[in-house]
DNA sequence: AAGGGAGCCAACCGCGTCCAT
DNA sequence: TATGGACGCGGTTGGCTCCCT
């Protein structure tokens, strides 16, 4: 399968900046066709362009595309891109397709150029999303609480290898939305952590390209409450508005003093019955239960004995909080 | 004002994959 | 099944801009 020759070898072929006139030839060009680019080797010729098929692609994909989104990069996306790259690594494209106007290379060059250096600075290593060792340099001389209280790379590594083969980003962004969650739920005393990892959380949900609706979560969080039970119900009522002002103020009331909330425990895991899955969204959150069902089986991927057990870790962290 | 270093980002390069034959 | 053309992706480069000295 040997590698064709680019036309971008041939002599007299332009490379370089484009011009603004080269820019509107192939524009004009690809809307002449109504959109439909068909074969981009062909279009130089077809437009009368002294360019590289290959050049013009990535020049209408990366720029000239009427759905280009421009400028600075929100918060929310920032997040998002985050929590994609923890759970897709390098996969640019795939990135790419879940922040609507966003291209691979503005996602990788906005990676490279600012996203990674924040990571550095907040002590976590871009590559593995790890915490670094403590005598790593930090800019601040700071780590994040948040980051450091929850076995994460181990929630996570267990959750991609477990849910990583068989489902599809979907899912795995419903993951990475639980460790989110878990990140706020430990994040006690912190709420600069809590209200950024809630924040993270929710853009996550309230992205376009998040293949459940929103309701599910609470049907995640049943489950992961009475199935895997390895943390507190008290913590995660009514948590698909935790975001919401109130209720973050509400929950950082609860936290200052987890031992002495008004209601008991059964008490509050009785409200994830019906007041927090109506029944009109009972069959999505079956659909999601489906779809969540390989994570019930993390246990498994390591003994409950092992003293470096995933779950032990779990639990014993859930109710240190 | 000028020079140099750092940061940023559009564009390039080359490999892997897909698909038609 | 093997082959080769075409496309897409991720890594890298180079030039422009900004900032500091």
């Amino acid at each position: 399968m040997g590698r064709s020759p680019c036309c971008c070898h041939d002599a007299g072929v332009k490379k370089g900046p484009w011009t603004e006139e080269e820019d509107r030839a192939l524009v004009e060009h690809i809307q002449r066709r109504g959109g439909n680019v068909g074969s981009w080797r062909g279009l130089p010729k077809a437009s009368g362009l002294n360019r590289c098929g290959k050049s013009c692609r990535l020049r209408w994909t990366n720029y000239l595309r009427p759905d280009i989104k421009r400028g600075n990069f929100t918060d929310d996306e920032e997040r998002l891109i985050i929590s994609l790259h923890a759970a897709l690594g390098n996969k640019w494209s795939t990135i790419a397709t879940h922040l609507e106007g966003r291209t691979d290379n503005e996602i990788k060059n906005y990676w490279n150029t600012h996203i990674r250096k924040k990571l550095l600075r907040a002590g976590v290593d871009p590559v593995t999303h790890q915490q670094l060792p403590p005598d790593h340099g930090h800019l601040d001389g700071t780590s994040s609480s948040a980051t450091s209280l929850l076995p994460e790379s181990l929630l996570w590594a267990a959750a991609a290898a477990t849910l990583g083969v068989g489902l599809d980003a979907g899912a795995l962004m419903q993951a990475q939305l639980l460790q989110q969650l878990l990140h706020a739920i430990g994040s006690n005393n912190d709420t600069a952590n809590l209200i950024a990892n809630l924040a993270a959380a929710n853009a996550m949900l309230n992205s376009t390209s998040s293949t459940l609706p929103n309701l599910l979560l609470q049907g995640q969080m049943n489950m992961l409450s009475t199935g895997a039970n390895y943390l507190q119900p008290g913590y995660l009522c009514n948590i698909s508005s935790f975001a919401e002002q109130d209720v973050v103020q509400q929950r950082l009331n609860t936290t200052a003093c987890p031992g002495t909330s008004s209601s008991s425990a059964a008490e509050q895991a009785d409200q994830f019955g019906d007041t927090f899955v109506p029944r009109d969204v009972a069959p999505a959150v079956e659909e999601f239960a489906g779809l969540l069902e390989p994570m019930m089986d993390l246990p498994g991927l390591c003994s409950m004995e092992s003293s470096d057990s995933f779950w032990k870790d779990i639990l014993e962290d859930s109710y240190r909080f």
